[in-house]
DNA sequence: CGTAGCATTGATTCTCTTCAAGAGGTGTGG
DNA sequence: CCACACCTCTTGAAGAGAATCAATGCTACG
């Protein structure tokens, strides 16, 4: 038998709310935890799945973080996103056989596998699986939306400002401190991530810390005046 | 022959191989066509759904062009894709009440409508079409992230002519001139889009037009040597 | 034929990138 | 335990590229 039995167990899982939505019922959980293997650890650096790797599974974060990205030809990286406990990746490669993406652990993390067959399966039988899934997928895709306008229109404040409040809402939404926040990401991931240079992530940090809206100490971050920031963004579209 | 009722039909339908893999038999076929109702025309800047509406289906390009957009609560608008026949718009409400864009049409469109209700019904019966829908929706992530990426890291000129190119090859898919294409929408639009001023998206046509590459008069736009244009698509990349 | 909207072109300004140097932190080996 | 090297982050100065401002040209449509 595993080692820790309970903790495959979405029902006992405390991460239930994140990965499923209240709707769903005690055997719909039930059906779904026997389709989820042992959590797997993963290192820093560690890669989950690789570009062109075949399509088995999607994850569910358990603990850790990880990014995702895109390698290109020319070896570019372009970070399509960071993922916390309860959130799911793999979904990009929905439908296909092999990845198109690759998924590394930025620390120490734990992720439940779910087969894509089995996930296939499974929502055949339960319209509330395929309607989640539906869900993810189409949220993922508004989220892109939203980092697409940033790109397309903010200055390198705002969109420093943006991430770090979408990553505040995360924590929040995760019963964490949405004022103590730890980048697990290395300044440069943050500006390929965003579109700047890792110098700009930079001086636009300090400069935060500077008008004493922010405090950093390397990767740990607290946010000290939230409104004044999101008033920041908020300014940006007014003119 | 397109407003002749058989035209309803999927099966009959010269885009079926756009909206559906080959995969789909016969009898699917069918059963898909069951949900679709007459085509619907739209008429330039009609919406076909706007940000805040119930969402209540998804809808097949059968001829024109469109464009999605996010509105913003500044007012300002983000357009998210352009979309051509055999495309499907609406994924990114999937799973959603409400609607979290607004799609318009650029000119004159008909659309096959796909009411949710039946397309959730029918896919929980159809493992195909279920498939079918995760790989749209994965192929429109990949695709986004593509376009993240550009917007990260690429030049004007590299954000212009990748869209050429793309907008080509989607022609080319659908077996008409990959040389020979009208751009739908305006200077703005597209600047919208790329994350450009409308001033630079002209000055790059014009440059793009001065070294031979292409010829534009107005909307037309003639590609005179696809493989310069994809070569300085690289050279950005080779540094 | 004239007007309105869209597109092009030019000049200037500004933001971000790039290049460069130095500081802070971390891990390893002596 | 300290010293050194390595890596990441910070900060500064110069330059490039695109945005903005502004004026003119083109096209379509009533």
């Amino acid at each position: 038998m595993s080692l820790h039995p309970a903790a495959t167990r979405c029902l006992d899982c405390g991460l239930q709310k994140l990965c499923f939505p209240p709707s769903f019922d005690e055997s719909a959980l039930t059906r779904i935890s026997q389709l989820v293997a042992q959590p797997s650890a993963f290192s820093k650096h560690d890669t989950v799945y690789r570009l062109g790797d075949p399509m088995t599974a999607l994850y569910a974060v358990r603990s850790g973080a990880l990014k995702t990205s895109m390698l290109l030809a020319s070896g570019e990286e372009q970070i399509t996103g960071f993922y916390l406990p309860g959130e799911v990746i793999g979904l990009d490669n929905m439908g296909q056989s092999h990845c198109a993406s690759t998924a590394t652990a930025l620390e120490k993390t734990t992720l439940c596998e779910l087969p894509v067959s089995g996930i296939s399966r499974l929502s055949q039988q339960l319209p509330e699986l395929q309607g989640h899934l539906f869900q993810i997928m189409s949220t993922e895709l508004r989220a892109d939306y939203q980092r697409l306008h940033l790109m397309a229109q903010a200055s390198a404040e705002v969109r420093v400002v943006s991430f770090i409040l979408g990553l505040s809402a995360r924590q929040q939404q995760r019963h964490l401190a949405a004022h103590e926040l730890r980048l697990a990401m290395s300044r440069a991931d943050l500006g390929n991530h965003l579109g700047l240079a890792l110098e700009t992530v930079s001086r636009v940090l300090s400069q935060l810390a500077a008008d004493g809206l922010i405090e950093v100490h390397g990767k740990q971050l607290r946010i000290l005046h939230a409104e004044a920031l999101a008033a920041r963004v908020q300014a940006s579209c007014h003119e």
